[in-house]
DNA sequence: TTTTCGACCAATACCGCTTTTCGGTCGAAA
DNA sequence: TTTCGACCGAAAAGCGGTATTGGTCGAAAA
């Protein structure tokens, strides 16, 4: 019952990779899961439904990357460096492997945005928290960590947008690091 | 010969934030200007011509605009504050003034970003420089100017993004200026 | 020589219409 | 509990013909 409900899921992910989400159609997925149109509706209520899952699923797997990026790091430096840098990498990655929906970006942005709305709470959450930790132990000296942690979301979010305007020969890592080397030295002379 | 040219470009403006670009035609434009179509033609080659001209003039007066900003401050953290804040606020102005051209902002998005070019590139050079004035000072502490003048660029972008998607009660002066505390003094405890 | 414009062209948008496709439902059968 | 064929309404796609639109050209004003 998971099971094929699961693999429901991984050959719409294909597809969807493959032609996108508005070309792909429910009798492509059927097709292809070796069941009638019908019988998916049986396991999702909507195509919209099978796409929120997929993304949620994409999402899961991400967390636990960045999770497991952060912890083998120590201090509160290295752990938002490692965020961040393994952050842009998989971006990268999943730009170049959903081709064809990038292509569709700007139609649903809003919808797939919606879907990832979770994530972004979550990345703030989790900014916020190794922010506190870093202040707790005397490296960072911030004092509105929700502002700052803000703040740190759109600076990546510029990083994110020249990800996808200069596309090829763009190096996630160093462009990461750059970033955060302003974020954590600031320009000032003190 | 020059001032028919530049009438056309001034209505050419009027009839784009208006009707937004694809609803203004050159018979609009040339009815408005009391003029045949073909008579256009003489002035401008095309009317992308047009429309490229229209956005060089506007920058041109944005440019100003900046420069002036800058000009009455005088150290050279306010300078850079000046230029943020002063860039934000006139395109959140510029957003509502073009609102119908904004709908279509994401058609001809990459045609008014190469003409936007120039503005990119000058504006780079304009922070680069303003951070050398500053290093000169001694108010900056920076290696790198020029990496990091694009990263200040990128996250302008950022904040532009953020200005575009939340739309309303955006108060883009606190933003910028929320931005650059961050950029000046970094997170690092010192 | 500079400027204006009517006539014209090709490509594309638009229109009313019919047909097809697609997301989604339902009831029956396995 | 699971599968599926038959079916539905809405939206998309196709289509032939017409109108619009960006752009050209050569002739006539000025």
């Amino acid at each position: 019952m998971d099971d094929k409900k699961q693999r429901i899921i991984e050959i719409a992910e294909q597809l969807f990779a493959q032609y996108g989400f508005l070309k792909t159609t429910m009798e492509d997925i059927a097709k292809k899961v070796h069941m009638g149109k019908s019988s998916v509706y049986y396991y999702f209520k909507s195509k919209d439904d099978i796409f929120v899952e997929v993304i949620r699923q994409d999402t899961l797997v991400f967390q636990k990357k960045l999770i497991d990026a952060v912890n083998i790091t120590s201090t509160p430096e290295d752990k938002i460096r490692a965020y961040v840098t393994t952050r842009m990498t998989h971006l990268q990655d999943l730009s170049k492997f959903y081709s064809t929906l990038t292509d569709e970006y700007l139609d649903h942005y809003l919808f797939v945005e919606e879907v990832r709305k979770d994530f972004y709470d979550n990345e703030n959450i989790v900014l916020k928290k190794l922010l506190e930790e870093g202040v707790k132990q005397n490296s960072f000296d911030v004092d509105d960590v929700v502002t700052i942690s803000r703040m740190i979301s759109i600076a990546i979010k510029g990083l994110e947008f020249s990800l996808f305007v200069e596309a090829k020969d763009y190096d996630p890592v160093k462009e990461s690091n750059e970033m955060l080397d302003l974020i954590f030295n600031g320009i000032a002379n003190r």
